[in-house]
DNA sequence: ACCATTTGCCTAAGAGCTTTAGGCAAGTGC
DNA sequence: GCACTTGCCTAAAGCTCTTAGGCAAATGGT
């Protein structure tokens, strides 16, 4: 019987793309078993089970995630940064849906501190130097960048916005200039 | 043979707080059968299947969010109502882990359009009547706020927040003070 | 109070996903 | 060329979902 190459990694990234297609909650090591035109069970021994599959389906996204971010910032600074930074998640989570709800995954402490969940936190406070924001000042936008662009970008693919006028991109750039003003003159205690 | 007494109703409550305890993905119709005490079939004479069931569970959740929000906003304004309808969701998200998570279920569009997910819309808008926005701006920022509400909730309760100083319960307030900020000086286009 | 009807929960059964155990054959290294 | 490792297989058990059909308990009209 000719092997069919199984690999942790082809798993992972085959398992992403169905994610992408049905969802992050229908990716099952059967479909998956099925694409490879293969017995289910082969796929434990590359998996250790269907929890671990998702995990590093998560772990993936997270990187792509981070390393599209570190592109987009490359070269930017201010609000120019802030915008890049946003669009990277939103374009992420349109473009890979069923990726995009797996770095929501939760992980499991240690996975999470070894994840590229990381660079992502580095990667807004890069973000937040072209503003004059000291300690814990800092921390607190950190936190409200991320709950800002995960919030609206899971409510927008939710469809928590649909039917409605004004449309979601001009919702989108309003927000990213409240956000850069807010940064500019963020409120004393 | 005595009967168990099944509801749509009962079911649905049964499922929430199932919910809450083990987490509203793990909501199943044999866990909720095992509860009652009855053969997993006998559920299917109340609710159609499990899809409905989260439904129903979702529906549910929605409701009492409303109801909270209505109760926390009656007399408030400006500041207040603001800072009353964020906590609001926040600590419901915490009471109520399962519910808050079923709230945001993915519900069919004619399921959304006759849920409680309006009045939420709804007393966004009535929060944003102590601030100065006209339309466009005014629905610009009720996205806004359903953004940083939903993300900063559901960051904290995915651990995206934990191990580090300062407190979460600080960056709340510190959060809030700016929206109020931002709302009290929304920028033009 | 009695019988007919409705309603509620049951048994039975099929289909899918997950996971473990043990086997045979295709590659790998001496 | 042979022993060994590795990769995919068959088999099987356990769990969930869902439908079909049956018996008994409630209900209600006479």
């Amino acid at each position: 019987m000719a092997r069919a190459g199984l690999t942790a990694e082809r798993l992972t990234r085959a398992g992403a793309d169905l994610a992408d297609e049905v969802g992050f909650e229908r990716v099952t090591v059967s479909e998956l078993a099925r694409r490879f035109d293969v017995k289910v069970a082969s796929l434990y021994s590359h998996v250790k089970n269907s929890q671990d599959l998702k995990t590093r389906i998560a772990l993936l996204a997270l990187e792509e995630l981070a390393d599209r971010a570190a592109d987009a910032l490359a070269g930017r600074a201010g609000k120019d940064a802030l915008a890049a930074l946003a669009d990277v998640y939103r374009d992420y989570a349109r473009d890979h849906p069923g990726r995009y709800a797996a770095a929501q995954f939760r992980l499991a402490p240690e996975a999470a501190a070894a994840s590229a969940g990381v660079r992502h936190a580095q990667m807004t406070r890069a973000v937040l130097r072209g503003y004059d924001l000291a300690e814990p000042d800092q921390t607190h936008a950190v936190r409200l960048l991320g709950s800002v662009f995960h919030g609206y970008v899971s409510l927008e693919m939710g469809g928590g916005f649909s039917h409605s006028a004004p449309d979601t991109q001009e919702t989108w750039s309003r927000i990213l200039d409240a956000l850069d003003a807010l940064l500019r003159n963020w409120p004393a205690p």
